[in-house]
Parts: C-alpha cells; structure tokens; sequence
DNA sequence: CCTACCGATCGGTAGG
DNA sequence: CCTACCGATCGGTAGG
C-alpha cells in the first residue's frame, strides 16, 4: 500500500529529546482523548484522565487551566490535525487537475488522518454536542471553516462543469462529511485501509452505485 | 408535498383520553429526549427533565425505575420508529419492483421519521457511545437489527445486478446510514424537507454526483 | 507535581 | 407525586 499523498507522518509528537512536560502534557492529551471518545465529556472525570496517565488528581492543573480547556485542546486538535492533512494534500496536486481528482486526494488525505488520529478526531465527533455552550460556539466556528474547505472544493467542481445538474452542492458536502466521519464507527482496521475506504466512498458519491443502464 | 409511502402519522403519543400517568409519561420522555440530544447523557440530570416536565426530582421514579431505564426508552423508540416507518415502506411497494426503487423508499421513510422524531433519533445517535456498557449492550443489538435491514436492501440489489461491479456493500451500507443520519446535524428545516434531502441523497449515492461524461 | 480539602451536584430512597 | 435526605463523586484550589 503506498500513500499517495505528499503529507508527512502525523501530528505534533514532541521529541524524546523535547522537555519532560511537553512529553508529559501530549502524554495527558492522548489519555483525555482516548477516554472523551469512549465515555464523553460529562462522564470523564479529570481523576480518571490524571489516573491514566498515573498521576494525582489535581497535578492536570499544573498542564491545564480547566476540563474545558483540556476537552478544547483535545477536540480543536481532532479538527487540525485532519484539515492539515487535506490541506497539504490539495497542494501536492498539480495546478490544473481535474476537481474531482482532487477531491479524491481530499477524501484520501481525510480518512488517513481521520484514522491515524483516532481518539481526538472521534473525540471531537462525539463530544461536540454534550460540551459547555462558550466552547461549542468556539468549536463550531473551527468546523465551519473546516467544511467550507469542502464547500470550496465542490464548486471547483461546480464551476467546471463536472457535476451532475441538479445535484444540491450542500448536501453534496454533508454527505460526504457524513459518510467519512461515519467511519469512525464501523471501519475494522484488520479488513478496511483509510485508503481503500476512500476509493469506496469516492466511487459510491461520485460514480453512484446503481450499475448503469 | 406529498406523502410518498403508506406509513401512517407518527409514533405511539397516547389520545387526550389516555390514563393520566400515560400522557405524563410521554411528556417525560419528549422532555428527556430533547435534553439528552441537547445536552448528553451524562450531563441531563433527573432534576432537569423533572423540572422540564413540571414536577419534583423524586417523581420521575414513580414512572422510571432508574436513569438508565429512562434513556433506553428515549433511545430504542429513537430507532424504533423509524424503523417501523422504514419496514411498512417497504411492504406497501408492490412484489417484483426494481430494488433500487425500494431503496429509494426506504430512504424517504427513514428521513420522514428521523426528522419527525428529531429528538429521540438525535439522542439515539449522539448519546449511544457515551452510554453504561449494559445499556450500550443492549442498544448495539437493537442498531445491528435496523442496520440489518439496510443490508438486506443493499443485497436483493446486488443479487438483481442492479449495483456497479465493485461496490463494496458493507461501505455502501454504513455510507447510506452515515450520510442520512448526518442531516440530523445541518439540515435547515425551512429549505430542505426530508423527502427532498431523501432524493438528494439517493441521487448522491446511486447515480453519483459527477457528470457524466 | 502531591496532599488535603471545599462546595456543589447527582442518582436514588424512605416515608408519606 | 412530594419532602427530606444520604452517600458518592466531581471540578477546582491552597499550600507546599
């Protein structure tokens, strides 16, 4: 399986050589995500984030100033590290490709990242209702951007003539944000590659799985 | 608009002439729903939805006999109806129609109830994975049964040569089921009514978005 | 980064 | 269906 894509390896890992606390707060971020993404924010206590991570209750105070901030961290982070992957891999492509070859890229580049980085961006999926209202006004101004990245993405499409007429480009969007996040709940890693997820879901959107007539 | 299928109105609401306890039980339930879709499970406490309904934290045990048991109703009647509007569409289409055409139904039937039970379906889908595990338990085998449904749709499809040679049909599936309940999350309800969204979507992923050429 | 602690809130119950 | 209450747990803080 090669990757087919110019982005590099995933996210923000510090170093070994990187201070204690660096290493120790990212150490603080995968526990949180892991633990949002399977119970959910309300039910996840900072003891059982600081227990996992095998320190004492109050010592997430010395990294964060509040759950609120932690949870933030942890759900901007599921959206960032996903967008920048997209990002770097709509650039990789040659001025002057056909859209939907880079949305196939896109695609690509998202269920990569999506997977790669698991726990934050199912973290963010599934937390984002339930959060305290101040921070889901901010993190909804993060998704949006995000989505709109797609929204462009789809008028290119639009504009040069390579959709269908009449297809309705914002559930066109939605869709297909639906159908990859959706991954997330029934993808076996051991049976379905991101890569091969990606071909599917392009192939099912854009093609149509009705055999032709 | 007109009402494609042959489901009848909505879900099990008791008549004004019901028993008391039956209608504030109901009254219970709508509260609860739209306070564990808005808010999630853990952070909706009895108190909240008590107060909502207009009575005293201590009553709702003389209708529930625990939280648990008051989110698996909301939850299973979030599937449950649509499921049921989803199966009496399938049977009111005649014997020998294209399954494509069946699909199309059932399509519609899901986006009706989903949209019309808004509250129970939402909170179905946004709190399941933040859930006790016995209750999750219990809720996964209800899922799998409708996802099922979905499947066996999918293949009398596949069987009748009606899909594209190389669909994956569990993807197919899972994107069908993604991409629907999606719209819980970005559908305007004054622009898009659920039967238009049902043939968008249908349109999306059977004949595919990209023109062809 | 730990100890020890506070006020608030929660699910649930007894008794009526 | 209400009142009054209990034990448990939580986010957060002071002081080191």
């Amino acid at each position: 399986m090669v990757r087919k894509t110019a982005a590099r390896r995933p996210p923000p890992r510090p170093a070994d050589s990187a201070p204690l606390h660096e290493r120790t707060r990212r150490t603080i971020l995968d526990h949180a995500a892991r633990l949002f993404r399977a119970r959910g924010y309300a039910s996840t206590s900072l003891r059982d984030i600081a227990t996992a991570t095998g320190m004492k209750a109050g010592s997430i105070y010395y990294h964060f100033d509040s759950k609120e901030a932690l949870a933030e961290t942890v759900m901007v982070q599921g959206i960032a590290l996903v967008e920048e992957r997209v990002r770097s891999a709509i650039a990789a492509v040659p001025e002057g490709t056909d859209p939907l070859v880079v949305i196939k890229a896109a695609m690509t580049a998202h269920m990569q990242a999506l997977h790669e980085s698991g726990d934050y961006a199912s973290a963010n999926i599934r937390c984002y209702s339930h959060v305290p209202d101040d921070m889901k006004k901010r993190l909804r101004k993060v998704r949006a951007t995000y989505d709109d990245l797609w929204g462009d993405l789809i008028e290119a499409a639009a504009r040069a003539g390579r959709l269908a007429p009449g297809i309705d480009t914002r559930a066109l969007r939605y869709a297909l944000i639906g159908m990859m996040n959706w991954t997330l709940e029934w993808r076996r890693p051991a049976d379905d590659s991101p890569d091969a997820l990606a071909g599917q879901l392009y192939r099912v959107a854009f093609e149509g799985a009705a055999r032709d007539e």
